[in-house]
DNA sequence: CTGATATTTGAACGATAGTACAACTAGAAC
DNA sequence: GTTCTAGTTGTACTATCGTTCAAATATCAG
């Protein structure tokens, strides 16, 4: 924020955006705790230490609601994606360390991000946006290799991985989820 | 059912249990249309045609009846992977065929499958059921490879290539998602 | 036939939800 | 100061929900 924008912004608008981003983190507390179905009005207000009414002043619908707080984590994703790929380390070591926050802090964000695709699933509108973390994923992949397989394979792996760690089936261990990276874009061969 | 129990089986028990299978498939098919949020006793009783006080007598309450539903779902996927594992055709391709129905016939079982393991990430009870294709996929992977990393890499893409079809990020096309399993469990390499 | 049991139905309760709306407060511009 | 606009609050409406319960109906066994 420049310091021109600081003399000229109305104070206002800055508390609004400052709010809104605080309802759309209790939200992703909600979704954390109850799943995109425990979202209402109440229960974000609630998460947030404000009324009812707030939330709905900010965002007219619950539908509005869901979909900007599921779309800010695509965003989230995003973001830390193009780090990894910008970074200095290895990018698919970084993906796998990407991966294995979904069992810690990394948590909400990823039961958030799968409420999202399944709601993209039924919601047609919504898929553009889901289709961020694959397409994310898919430009990182294709800093490693230009085998158009290997790249799908490794996308869909990665999602596959979060899942299993969401659900408890695979040790959230980043040398574990490299390994597996590796199997599927093909830089590691176990026999 | 052989005739022996033909004769002695109360018949009440026989519409009870066809009576429960009719709801859950009705269940099935509000999870589709609306997602596990959508499914009420009231939203499933209208989809199968009765009242709302028959779905609360087989279910006694709305969790009941979502858990039946979707554990129904990962029954149905054991019941297919095991057939694929034990007929004669290419495992592989057996699987790529039952992934692709994600975007066809199968999609709604596809989305209740996915629903089952997002509620499983909150819901630890639930884990065990949710686990059940993984282990399927990873019991046919088995038969294609000895080593743990193809296995576990290929039980992943699965899981990601049934998402992507879900939200058509990647065609339903078999040969298609032939290739990426194989990129995965290492029997294809793109050069 | 009677008694037991399973199935089916409808009414109703308390709770919660989304949403609308009006009044009030605070901040900004002139 | 006044006027406009953004933010905040509380009330209230209609609708739906999960659940409970009792009555009626159907099926089965003796």
């Amino acid at each position: 924020m420049s310091d021109s924008e600081e003399h000229t912004t109305d104070g206002r608008q800055a508390r609004g955006n400052k709010r809104r981003a605080e309802i759309i983190d209790a939200t992703l507390a909600v979704v954390t705790r109850d799943g995109a179905a425990g979202v209402t009005h109440r229960t974000v207000a609630k998460q947030a230490g404000i009324t009812a009414s707030l939330s709905t002043y900010y965002f007219a619908t619950l539908d509005a609601l869901l979909v900007a707080a599921l779309s800010s984590v695509a965003d989230t994703y995003t973001k830390r994606i193009r780090a990894i790929i910008d970074g200095p380390d290895d990018n698919l070591r970084g993906l796998a360390e990407l991966i294995v926050e979904s069992g810690g802090p990394g948590r909400d964000r990823a039961l958030a991000e799968r409420e999202l695709s399944t709601l993209a699933a039924r919601r047609p509108a919504l898929a553009p946006v889901a289709r961020h973390w694959r397409e994310n994923v898919a430009e990182l992949a294709a800093t490693l290799t230009d085998n158009p397989q290997a790249i799908d394979a490794l996308v869909a792996a990665s999602d596959g991985l979060c899942t299993a760690i969401l659900i408890d089936n695979i040790p959230a261990d980043t040398d574990y989820v490299h390994r597996v990276l590796s199997q599927a874009i093909g830089t590691r061969r176990g026999h």
